[in-house]
DNA sequence: CAGTGAGCGAGCTTCCGCTTGACTT
């Protein structure tokens, strides 16, 4: 082996050996190889920091491998990616493989084309080692702040607890936003809207007032004022405008437009964004760089020219603004631009199209609007009646994309309007005062929190989605949904000069898949922010960048920015942990009426509970936990003695006790040592018997069709090459085993009646799928 | 996907970033 090229993604590897040729091997790190001992602090805080790495349990095997690959090779190439993390990449591995810094080979290269390959190749250089630094500093900082932050919860507050420079602040955006939301007041005001007629068009002409009312007397007054007035048309102004295309993804982007156009969650958009790479369709999908190669662009180019024209055509170049961003990649995009569709399973190739989409849309001309506007006076007021309209004379880039918004209440609707020219006299056909209410600020989803971190620096694109998983899996936060809540709107119309007021019920507030703060999220954030204000503030992590920024440049000493953080740091961490007490959040919320005693709403040992009787007095409290969605801020004391009436027996059936309980995964019914689920419209403070029965009865015979079911499995489909092909159901539904191998059948396949030849296709396609890298353009 | 079904009495827990794992009661 002549040279040996290390890079860190496999799929990055395979696509890179094809433009090297027979003298390269290319082998991939699969990411950090080495890490501080996650037992301990593994930072010597006495000896200038000096971090204590190991290889990774999962990397050592992998190293071993590379070790072996380095004793074959003539030349070794360090090829991690070109960031801060990627260098010491680079330097972890010249340290563990015990390569010679002298003729140890470090290139880079942000797009993955052979130019770009051959061009770095060209121009090696040495590890810089201020980048390494740099994040040596960033990794050692975010341990000391982990290691040390999260006991002190584990002391005050409860076990298990964690907190982090990224983590608590993600948990604090909620919490905040959440506090916003509880001191949102609400207020109701009225807009009113026109409908007139000019002459003799068809086409009504609707138009809302420039003022708006704060009560329905006023608006009422309004209308009553205007029942009788002239309106004529004073203005109609047409100004042309213009839109341009969104940038192409980058990860946070691809996440939220993920959200808004498909309804993925982050991990599952990151899931399959992961397929399409490994197979080839898209670049990297873990990166913040708005950067195009040059390739791309004249592949957009040719594309948008042969489908659209050439006049649709515009070549962009967009440049991050993204605080923190390191750019070690392109931006998200179709491989072949010629390929507007892939041939995948759909939820693989809906992200794909809207991949492609953007990226093409990013390279396309602006749309040409024209915007009109329409004023009419009223002869008797001096507010007037405005309608705007627009229309597009060219819809460039629009033709393939546009971006959706967060905000649901847009109204996006092309508006035409009907031709009126200044000096016109309308007559109105009917006006409308339609009462609104102001909206408090809208809850995170998990895309609109990934976009709020990027916009503040936290994070990166490789930890978005994990750190939401994490938030989630602590209990800081919990993502559910709201039903809405029935509203009177008040509407007053004037009609023929007569004005009747009705009132209609709306729907509002309904939530889908929003993040609301725990009881412990909201506890753990006001220790924090109490105790440690500067890790909470919002623009700690951008400002330790900067200090980062400085050791990669070389103008200062990452000990030094280190020992500045910690010493104060650490300070006030020894003096929160002798002079703050515990805080479990308790809430005294009434007396229990058999017994008189108190009963609190706090954090127990295991998350939220009440407890009835004092912690201090001879007799054993007794403890219940909270139910989802039910919180220590809010909880009544009705609600609270109704926990302890569970686990309930509601009677006898086969000689057994059925018992009616609320456990981990909801509320179910016992029978012996048998569990049942209750249904959601099922109450287990009102259940009854019967309907227990009848849930026991179910469910047994479900078991007993499934059972059936099972008999038939593994079942021997037949033979195909010699070998055997195996029906079976497992834990995720049916598949098929064929020479040691499992392959998933979809819901088109019957397990049952398949036949080899079926089966085999289904094989073949899927091994098809595993060893292909890239793919031609579909016929 | 389908299935799961506590409890504090000892010992352990925890961070952020980089990458893909994969042996179906």
């Amino acid at each position: 082996m002549k040279n040996l090229v290390i890079v860190e993604s496999p799929a990055k590897a395979k696509t890179i050996e094809k433009f090297l040729g027979k003298d390269y091997t290319v082998l991939s790190s699969y990411g950090h190889i080495r890490d501080l001992y996650a037992k301990e602090m593994s930072i010597d805080l006495e000896n200038n920091y000096e971090p204590q790495y190991t290889i990774t349990d999962d990397k050592k095997k992998l190293v071993s491998e590379l070790q072996k690959a380095v004793s074959e090779a003539e030349k070794v190439w360090l090829a991690s990616d070109e960031d801060r993390e990627g260098e010491a990449i680079a330097w972890h591995l010249q340290e563990t493989l015990k390569l010679d810094p002298k003729t140890t080979q470090r290139i880079v290269f942000n797009e993955i084309t052979k130019t770009a390959i051959l061009h770095a190749i060209e121009n090696p250089r040495q590890i810089d080692m201020d980048l390494v630094d740099a994040q040596q500093a960033r990794r050692v900082l975010d341990r000391i702040v982990g290691y040390e932050l999260s006991p002190i919860l584990w002391t005050k507050i409860k076990a298990q607890l964690s907190a982090g420079r990224v983590q608590s602040v993600a948990v604090r955006l909620i919490v905040d936003r959440e506090e916003e939301i509880k001191n949102f007041k609400t207020e109701s005001f009225f807009k009113i809207t026109a409908t007139f007629h000019a002459g003799d068009t068809q086409q009504p002409l609707i138009a809302e007032l420039s003022r708006q009312f704060k009560t329905e007397i006023e608006a009422t007054e309004f209308l009553s004022d205007i029942a009788h007035s002239t309106f004529d048309v004073t203005k109609v102004e047409t100004k042309p405008g213009h839109r341009s295309p969104t940038p192409p993804f980058t990860t946070s982007t691809l996440q939220q437009e993920a959200s808004r156009k498909l309804g993925y969650g982050v991990a599952r958009t990151m899931q399959i964004a992961q397929q399409l790479y490994e197979a080839g369709h898209i670049t990297y999908m873990r990166t913040d760089s708005l950067n195009l190669s040059e390739l791309a662009l004249k592949m957009a180019k040719d594309e948008i020219t042969s489908l659209y024209g050439e006049r649709y055509s515009k070549t962009r170049r967009y440049h991050t603004k993204t605080k923190g961003a390191q750019e070690a990649h392109e931006a998200i995009r179709p491989t072949q631009m010629a390929n507007s569709t892939i041939d995948a399973e759909p939820a693989q190739r809906r992200l794909y199209e809207l991949i492609w989409k953007r990226t093409i849309a990013s390279q396309m001309a602006d749309a040409e609007i024209e915007k009109t506007t329409i004023e009419i006076k009223i002869d008797n007021k001096k507010e007037a009646f405005l309608c705007h309209g627009e229309q597009v004379v060219f819809d460039g880039f629009l033709k393939v994309y546009f971006e959706s918004s967060d905000d649901e209440n847009e109204d996006n609707a092309e508006r035409l309007l009907p031709v009126i020219t200044e000096g016109t006299t309308l007559s109105l056909q009917e006006a409308t005062a339609r009462q609104h209410r102001t909206q408090h600020p809208p809850r995170y989803t998990e895309a609109s929190l990934v976009k709020k971190m990027e916009e503040l620096g936290i994070g990166r694109p490789s930890t978005y989605a994990p750190t939401i998983s994490n938030i989630l899996k602590r209990d800081y936060v919990i993502k559910e949904d709201r039903e809405p809540v029935q509203q009177d709107t008040a509407i007053i119309t004037l009609r023929q000069g007569n004005i009747e007021k009705s009132v209609r019920k709306e729907n509002t507030g309904a939530e889908k898949g929003k993040l609301f703060p725990t009881d412990t999220g909201k506890i753990v954030v006001a220790f924090l922010n109490e105790h440690f204000a500067n890790i909470m503030d919002y623009n700690f992590t951008a400002n330790v960048e900067k200090t980062f920024d400085d050791i990669a440049e070389g103008k200062a000493d990452w000990h030094k920015v280190i020992d500045d953080f910690y010493r104060p740091f650490h300070d006030s961490v020894t003096f929160t942990q002798q002079n703050s007490h515990r805080t479990n959040g308790e809430r005294l919320i009434g007396q229990d009426p058999n017994t008189g005693k108190n009963v609190y709403a706090k954090i127990g040992r295991f998350g939220p509970i009440v407890q009835i009787g004092d912690t201090s007095s001879d007799e054993k409290p007794r403890f219940a936990s909270l139910k989802r969605g039910q919180s220590i801020e809010t909880i009544t004391i009705d609600e609270a003695l109704s926990l302890f009436r569970l686990p309930r027996t509601v009677g006898m059936f086969e000689d057994n006790e059925v018992v009616v309980s609320t456990g981990r995964f909801g509320p179910y019914v016992r029978l012996g040592s048998k569990f049942f689920s209750l249904s959601k419209t099922d109450d287990p403070l009102e259940i009854n018997l019967d309907r227990c029965i009848e849930i026991i009865k179910a469910k047994r015979i479900d078991e007993a069709a499934k059972e059936e079911m099972r008999k038939n499995f593994p079942r021997e489909i037949g033979l195909h090459e010699g070998e055997p092909i195996q029906a079976n159901i497992g834990r995720f539904g049916p598949y098929l085993t064929y020479k040691g191998n499992n392959y998933r059948l979809s819901k088109d396949h019957d397990p049952l009646t398949i036949s080899v030849e079926e089966a085999a296709a289904i094989i073949a396609a899927s091994g098809e799928k595993k060893s292909r890298s890239t793919r031609s353009k579909k016929k």
